[in-house]
DNA sequence: CGGTAGTAGTTCAAATTTGAAGGAACAGGG
DNA sequence: CCCTGTTCCTTCAAATTTGAACTACTACCG
């Protein structure tokens, strides 16, 4: 008797094993996925950023608000945002509503900048990440990812 | 006719908002298992190399190998591995068939580091990773993960 | 009002990561 | 043996990330 009893065609995975690969893929998957948009001149947090304010209400988000949502600690994400108003692509203003904060705009610049790399990274992404799922592993993995997101506090 | 049609119980999830739910719960999740890492006064990457080299033959590895695992640049693994071996956790041998080379190597005092941060860590991987997998969740997502490494340059 | 606690972002120094450049050792012709 | 090209790793400067202050403003209570 082994602790891995045989159950169907696929051996069940140990849980620390599912963990590590899934942590040392998503690690190979981002660097790849990172290093090809870097060609063009652009991180990937450069465009997740673009990418979240081409989707928000006016092409704008509160600092805290876009923070949240990169997952960026509040310094991080100032910077972040410094190297984007550097280079022409975002604005900040200050915010109408409450004088403490901040609105991060996608400027005209911004949007086309935008515009230029998504064709690139899309491809990217479909090379290295859809292009692997088969059957209804999209759905799958969307319903594991969705289960995790809401158990994290 | 929309373009995407009701194939079941469960939508078809839109192969962009799959990659993006993806970044952003892995991100999520490797945020905080590194907080609660960090509270033991370990980063997540310090404790991955200890893992890799108690695992490995003798506890040591070489310096390439280590950084391939690690999914690391030669100049990160340098920089990390010269961390831990001032901490007294790891050691740098000459490589004794290639005199180029050099093998990390886990102390006593490294070991020690490791088993006392397992169980904490442990738990916080079962409890945020883990525990949300459900039914056959995690042999999928290991299977998953599989075709993407593979796939992967 | 005035005081006090909390919120939104920024800033600064220290730690980490990147990417280019360099030094030493192998490999394999000539 | 002596080149020449390659591999293995380190080093250095610049870019990024962290975490602890710090500033300005809001919210609420007396």
């Amino acid at each position: 008797m082994t602790d891995r009893p045989a159950t169907g065609p696929e051996a069940a995975a140990r849980p620390w094993d599912v963990w590590q690969l899934f942590f040392e893929t998503t690690a190979r998957l981002t660097t790849e996925i990172e290093a090809r948009l870097k060609e063009h001149g652009c991180s990937l947090m450069d465009y997740q950023v673009l990418l979240l304010l081409r989707n928000a209400e006016d092409h704008r988000l509160r600092m805290g608000e876009l923070a949240q949502r990169m997952v960026f600690s509040p310094s991080r994400l100032s910077y972040q945002v410094g190297v984007l108003e550097k280079r022409g692509w975002v604005r900040r203003r200050r915010c109408a509503q409450d004088a403490r904060g901040l609105e991060a705009e996608l400027t005209g610049e911004g949007l086309r900048a935008f515009r230029r790399l998504r064709p690139a990274h899309a491809r990217d992404v479909e090379e290295l990440f859809l292009r692997a799922l088969e059957g209804d592993d999209a759905d799958r993995l969307a319903a594991i990812m969705g289960r995790l997101a809401r158990t994290l506090p």
